[in-house]
RNA sequence: GCGGGUGUAGCUCAGGUGGUUAGAGCGCCAGAUUGUGAUUCUGGAAGUCGGGGGUUCAAGUCCCCUCACUCGCCCCA
């Protein structure tokens, strides 16, 4: 490997630059409130577990990423497999069931972590990102209030963090199996995951894949694709679905959750919340109310904040039925399309408030000690260490935004100076007593 | 996994049809009557032209292979 290509930035794992990482930690402080606000705790997970756990839910064609010991024996059977999660669910269903007896159900937890997939990266499509979820887990069966809160959750995080406006789409697993299986379909995964391409390819597309994969005729690909094509704001989508003529139990108790969640949504703005027949989210494991929000600015970028309702992740772990409900937010995908977009204003490159400069000829320890006092009352403080000439200073305070410059005497006792760097007001001040502005 | 595009200085890029020691702007360092930020001026450091092979008297330039980045497809929590 040349030095060049050691320094080439890897496809599909980001960096910032500290001003705009700087803003991130901001939006993560204010996601972290709004979660804690609806009494969501946080939590951490390791970054790997065993292959087995992250295989076993969903598909088993994950690109996931192993990990492994440069110096380990490749004969060794012993030496377990490890890989980096590729989402925050499973984890946390693995973590749920391992601390049982020391958790309070209903568990609501978030939890905002790296998360890594191998898949090809493109635009809003990485391999490592940070991820928030935020998830109910109970033992007994969830109200479907929380299908209604958990959203508006996600709503109240993506404005505080002024990324919106959103559109979130919203459907019922229950509904579409329902209606498929009324329909005689059998392969209910394939379908959705046809129909789940209706905004990229349109009806006709969608219609002939339908015909060609599944074999189905004419009149159930128009009762198909009259299903996805129903979308609206408020229950009265219900009547419409109703009205299409398939019947089913499995239907009927997803229209009936779906109608309670867009009841309770109906005080939103008009398109904040929308139902949507044709959402189906990939992942196999959701069995109740999906969730897909995408920027309402940006139609083509994909899903930004994505969940539903899951009967039973911990079902291979435990002997135990543990259903929940969750959203996940992509921190990073929402952090980069803004910053394509000119949207994030980038602020100062460092934190700090204050630069002490080196006087010239001042002994260190006033500088170190004018410093220290400003420091001790809850400035943040940077020295500069070098006695280099002034302009090289004031330049470095310059590029980097500081906003103030603290001149210390020339010898202890001596007059302290600050200067104001915008206005280039310079006064003297006293180290125990100056505040800002 | 498949297809298109692109790889030259830290960054953004020039370098018709092959031809002496590979350039610019920005950035960086130093200086312009010995310490207060700009602009300007002067000087300086910095590239095995992504890597390997081939054609040729001669390759940054042409051919082959390979790697990386990038856009799209596939897939997608």
């Amino acid at each position: 490997m040349t030095p060049k290509e050691k320094l080439r930035p890897i496809s599909g794992f980001p960096e910032w630059l500290p001003e705009y990482r700087m803003v991130e930690l901001e939006w993560i402080d204010k996601l972290r409130a709004v979660f804690e606000s609806f009494g969501f705790a946080s939590i951490e997970t390791r970054s790997v577990e065993p292959v087995e756990v992250l295989l076993k839910q969903g598909d088993t064609d994950k690109e996931i990423y192993s990990i492994g010991r440069l110096l380990a024996d490749p004969d060794d059977k012993a030496e377990p497999t490890y890989a980096l999660h590729y989402d925050m669910t499973v984890p946390m269903a693995r973590y749920v069931a391992a601390n049982m007896n020391d958790l309070t159900f209903p568990f609501k937890r978030y939890q905002i972590q790296k998360a890594w997939r191998g898949e090809r990266p493109q635009e809003g499509r990485f391999r490592e990102f940070l991820q928030c979820d935020v998830d109910v887990v109970d033992t007994r069966e969830i109200p479907l209030h929380f299908d209604a809160e958990i959203p508006v959750i996600m709503h109240e995080a993506v404005n505080a963090i002024g990324a919106g406006p959103l559109v979130t789409k919203i459907n019922n697993r229950k509904v579409l199996e329902g209606y498929y299986a009324g329909l005689g379909i059998t392969d209910t995964a394939n379908a959705i995951r046809i129909i789940d391409k209706l905004d990229k390819i349109g009806a006709k597309g969608v219609g002939t894949m339908l015909g060609d994969e599944l074999g189905l005729d004419g009149d159930a690909i128009a009762k198909v694709l009259g299903l996805a094509e129903i979308r609206g704001n408020d229950a009265s989508v219900v009547q419409r679905v109703k009205a299409l003529g398939v019947k089913s139990d499995l239907l009927d108790q997803g229209l009936d959750e779906l109608h309670f969640v867009m009841r309770e949504l109906e005080r939103y703005p008009e398109g904040t919340f929308v139902a949507d027949l044709s959402i189906a989210r990939g992942l196999a494991y959701y069995t109740g109310t999906v969730y897909e929000a995408k920027f309402a600015d940006f139609p083509d970028f994909p899903t930004v904040c994505g969940g539903g309702r899951y009967d039973n992740l911990v079902g291979d772990l435990i002997n135990k039925r543990l259903p929940g409900i969750g959203i996940s937010i992509g921190l990073t995908r929402i952090f980069a399309k803004l910053m394509r977009e000119g949207r994030i204003q980038a602020g100062r490159k460092a934190p700090t408030d204050i630069l002490v400069v080196h006087t010239q000829g001042a002994p260190y320890s006033v500088i170190r000690e004018t410093a220290g006092a400003l420091r001790a009352r809850g400035l943040k403080v940077e020295q500069y260490h070098e006695d280099r000439k002034l302009k090289a200073q004031l330049k470095y305070a310059a590029d980097k935004g500081i906003p103030w410059i603290w001149f210390p005497p020339a010898e202890a006792g001596g007059e302290h100076q600050v200067k104001n760097s915008a206005t280039r007001d310079q006064t003297p001040a006293d180290p125990a007593t100056w505040l800002p502005e």
